[in-house]
DNA sequence: CTTTGTGAATATTTTCACAGCT
DNA sequence: AGCTGTGAAAATATTCACAAAG
């Protein structure tokens, strides 16, 4: 169990993303075919991701969707809520806060941090703003195991280490700086010009050569193509 | 040429993350083991991934910053500018207009739009924000290219109507909504929940297994490890 | 002596195709 | 009849290992 593809843990997350569509538009149970075709992935390919986890359908019915979710779920750890705390309150930490897909697969932001004092004390949504100097001891005893860097590329690494100081094991980047963590942290860059260089190469490409395998873009087939029918 | 893994193309984006890291340091040559140390990749995959492409290497010494960043910025197309249309003036706009490794890249946000009148006109970062009625227009004739939405979901496809009628190849959805676009348009969903989610398997299972293939994170090894030595 | 570029070998991932369950 | 789960085949990707070049 232990050489499970890296590919596969990617598509699980898109093939929870389709399967949480389909159960809000009402569709009870799903083909590996119908699956597939919404992740942009072989209905083979789908049908083995599973098994590497166990058995989830019923031969000649199709995968529960409702049941596949709380698989998928277990398998990435999404079953239970997970606690963020995030660094900066500026547009992009204001935005962050008020995403809305992180509620939905049980990410919580526990607590914001920022060092501008014009800040500190006021709200975001229904949130206040802490000094950044309290991050370690509050993200500590608040038992918060992510963190996310919105600040200033100028102070990503501070924030970076106040996030280690306080015993985050996932650190998410939304600076371009490059910034280091000891062993043991799982630090994770995400960066959008480089999605943005990705999609390039096959737009400028599109006119001398066919479609790359399997006929979905650069994207990956991250995303849902179609969750309706 | 038809046959260039996709995978190769990712890795290129992240070679030249590193690459622009190393010019920064003051570096003027690299070895495919330096650069696949950065990168974390096997020194001999960097060599074969360039080959698809051409030869840039000196034998016995190594590839020269300058001219292979050049080299990858020609294939991926971002050797030219390119212009960015950026719908929603909210906290995300904001960001996204903010960023900096978009210009350091040659991606030039050439307008931005919103519907709140509230907005229209006022200035974000000394580029005025027009009434996104006239996004279209305004669009075909900047020939804009590319297209990224930050507006709130509920109006995630009406954007992406707006923008296809002005003509945009690249559509970069920051929303959770799920939107359709026509053929010959690279729609490009950019979910930071989908991360964290694929991060968190990592967390969970690091215990009871041995690191990943290649002994890097779930990132799959975007953005510069070490630059400097 | 160092490091590239690459044929050949290896390893991994994807897909086919079908037995077996409902 | 319909669809899963899976051996076996095919397709891809990665790594080794070394000849050739500076």
């Amino acid at each position: 169990m232990n050489d499970v593809p890296e590919g596969v843990i990617e598509r699980l997350s898109t093939y929870l993303n389709c399967l949480i569509k389909f159960q809000q538009s009402g569709v009870e149970t799903v083909s590996s075919e119908r699956l597939g075709a919404s992740s942009g992935v072989n209905p083979a390919e789908v049908r083995r991701d599973f098994t590497y986890f166990g058995a989830f359908g019923k031969k000649g019915v199709g995968y529960n969707v409702k049941t596949l979710i709380q698989h998928i779920q277990r398998i990435l750890g999404s079953d239970e809520p997970h606690k963020i705390a995030l660094v900066g309150a500026g547009n992009l930490g204001s935005a962050i806060a008020s995403y809305e897909g992180l509620l939905r697969h049980g990410f919580h932001i526990a607590a914001i941090f920022d060092k501008d004092p014009d800040k500190i004390g006021k709200n975001i949504r229904y949130l206040e703003v802490f000094d950044i100097k309290d991050l370690p001891h509050i993200t500590r005893s608040a038992k918060i195991e992510i963190g996310i860097i919105a600040v200033p590329p100028a102070s990503a690494q501070e924030a970076a280490n106040l996030l280690v100081k306080g015993g985050v094991s996932i650190i998410l980047n939304y600076t371009p700086a490059l910034i280091s963590v000891p062993e043991g942290v799982q630090l994770h860059d995400t960066d959008p010009v480089q999605q943005l260089l990705h999609t390039l190469y096959y737009l400028s490409s599109t006119s001398d050569k066919g479609l790359p395998r399997r006929k979905r873009g650069p994207n990956g087939g991250k995303g849902c193509v179609r969750a309706t029918h």
